[in-house]
DNA sequence: CAATAAGCTGAACACGTGTTCATTTGATGA
DNA sequence: TCATCAAATGAACACGTGTTCAGCTTATTG
């Protein structure tokens, strides 16, 4: 009990226990360069024995590259955010990363953000929100380190972006609210949306033309002035003031749609009755009995791992041409606008 | 355009050119040690010319202290967890730390998560769910690494605890329910329930014990068998079928509070007319128009201030003596069970 | 002016690992 | 038995920083 400060076993002391040269010891740990059976069982007991750990820093110190991936976040209190990086995290450990997150809010913020991720020499960096400055991308990519963005697609060179198939959803929302008659559709979004947002919205507009419902059809587009639930609410309640009507709506996101629900709900109508609503993120919440909404369900797995797929690639040869990918959509047919579900 | 990989620059570089020497640049960036005004100026320039960056990780090994802390997470669906996470970004990127953050499943996957952090010479590990293994937690110990528990007390030696104040919130719970009439108390909690469910169960009977009410009143205890939304809407259809009543729930957590209050009106009863509910956690859900929920309040923030309070403490002394933080919490009125906040 | 102290600076070692390169070992074929 | 070759091994250098210690310069005090 006498040693105070316990010295951490390194490799150097395993190497001696087994009677080997350290540099068989870094050979078997580090998974590469032939180790004749025999030795590399002796190293095993020995390192077992000793209670050995890899130092990762100066692993990553010596390969100039350590096996963390920078995950940049921002609104967490948003259930779909934070679903979506529960399903990074699960992914990055899968692959065998460790996963270094940040939230960010403003610009400046995340400037100083990638820095220090440049700092840790990540593998990768993972950007769901924002998008990343040119300039600190180029900084990356001179340092080697492949970027991702989600839900959003820029063109920054020798970037990949991995994105829900937002033309995809406005398809399957235009071909529901059609199915059920409506007539005058309505497209409610926040005021200063982000990337995602404001595509869904073209699509949407451009989905409904290929359909030929413009003709038809009334279209609005409702501004909520703030966002997530609260926008929704008094979107409504203006809406309701101004004596407006619509009996289809597809909401940018699930806080918006379920704010709006509410909303109209306290002027005394409601889904599926008065109106049809249709959101988007499929979040737990609207799956509950008060919401039921009917919403368009992202694949967050498979987000994930598109991600990483992107980021291995890239990491492997940095030159490889930008990817794009469209993840698939699914309508998840619920109370606010009923039919089917396959 | 011909140089393939980008040799990073280094505090060598920067030495050369200020025209010092590398131990004055690592004396400017490590802020110790004396530097006179004029070769500080010089080399910062200098730096700045080359656009140097500090190697955190070789930095971290020298120092055998990185600056990461590991946070360890469980169910961010859950909303208050996952701005349990975020308050705790928010004051580890304050004091100037980075998060490495892992999502944990089994006890199995806990040991290889904390084993990770270890070799990373994290500053600081938090658990914000299940219980550390006491071996595991000894062997962070040896290592000097500090760990903090969250919303749980476990008597283990050389680990600080912040929870937030059960008791406190049992006692405003419990005048609440008094002050509104109430005879009939019922306590909600999932069966396989987390330390802090239990503990919160064990204060409020303790509550009504000193108040004096479990002569006059009812209690029951109501077991939901699967945990969130739909593990407190089931409880509630059960709890009709068997033709039970109350007029005063306590429940657990904000999402079994919200499933018990949804099934309930699916049973044609509804707060605050035919009950009184009281929910924990005041996620944003519960302040929604659908539910108008009354909750307790947990301070997010002065938690994750105490809980790197007690990472730092520690971690200049580790032998201090075992901290048991209480944070107050607050009490926020709302529909289900109505009055005046001050 | 001499003696002392205080503040700066630079050389050198330490941190723990990956990887190259030359050397040794053992096996195979003629 | 000897020549050839592949596999396995160990010595040495590199990765980029923190920190000690001795030497230097400059200011202070008697």
């Amino acid at each position: 009990m006498g040693s105070r400060s316990h010295r951490s076993v390194t490799a150097q002391d395993v190497a001696k226990l087994a009677g080997v040269s350290r540099a068989s010891v870094s050979r078997v740990f580090g998974n590469q360069g032939n180790v004749a059976r025999e030795t590399h069982e002796k190293i095993v007991k020995a390192a077992n024995e000793l209670g050995y750990q890899v130092n990762f820093l100066a692993q990553g110190l010596n390969r100039k590259r350590s096996q963390l991936i920078g995950v940049v976040v921002a609104r967490l209190s948003d259930p779909f955010r934070s679903s979506l990086l529960e399903g990074l995290l699960n992914e990055i450990q899968h692959k065998g990363y460790q996963a270094l997150v940040t939230e960010v809010r403003g610009a400046e913020e995340l400037e100083t953000t990638m820095r220090r991720f440049t700092q840790f020499r990540v593998s990768g960096v993972i950007v769901t929100s924002g998008q990343p400055p040119a300039e600190l991308v180029k900084e990356c990519v001179q340092h080697g380190i492949p970027v991702v963005g989600i839900n959003r697609h820029m063109d920054i060179p020798d970037v990949d972006f991995v994105c829900s198939d937002n033309k995809m959803a406005a398809l399957l929302v235009a071909e529901q609210l059609m199915r059920c008659g409506c007539h005058s559709i309505g497209w409610l979004n926040y005021q200063q949306s982000t990337w995602s947002g404001i595509n869904r919205g073209d699509m949407f507009r451009q989905a409904m033309t290929e359909k030929g419902l413009l003709g038809d059809c009334d279209f609005q587009h409702i501004i909520a002035e703030a966002d997530g639930y609260e926008g929704g609410r008094q979107a409504a309640h203006r809406f309701c003031a101004e004596g407006k009507k619509l009996d289809g709506i597809f909401c940018a996101n699930a806080q918006l749609a379920c704010g709006f629900l509410d909303g109209m709900r306290e002027n005394g109508l409601d889904a599926p009755t008065d109106f049809h609503i249709i959101g988007f993120d499929n979040t737990p919440q609207t799956a509950q009995y008060s919401y039921r909404l009917t919403t368009i369900h992202q694949d967050v797995t498979e987000t994930a791992k598109r991600v990483l797929s992107c980021l291995e690639a890239r990491s492997h040869d940095p030159r490889i041409v930008q990817r794009m990918e469209k993840i698939p959509v699914k309508l998840v047919l619920r109370n606010t606008s009923p039919g089917q579900n396959e």
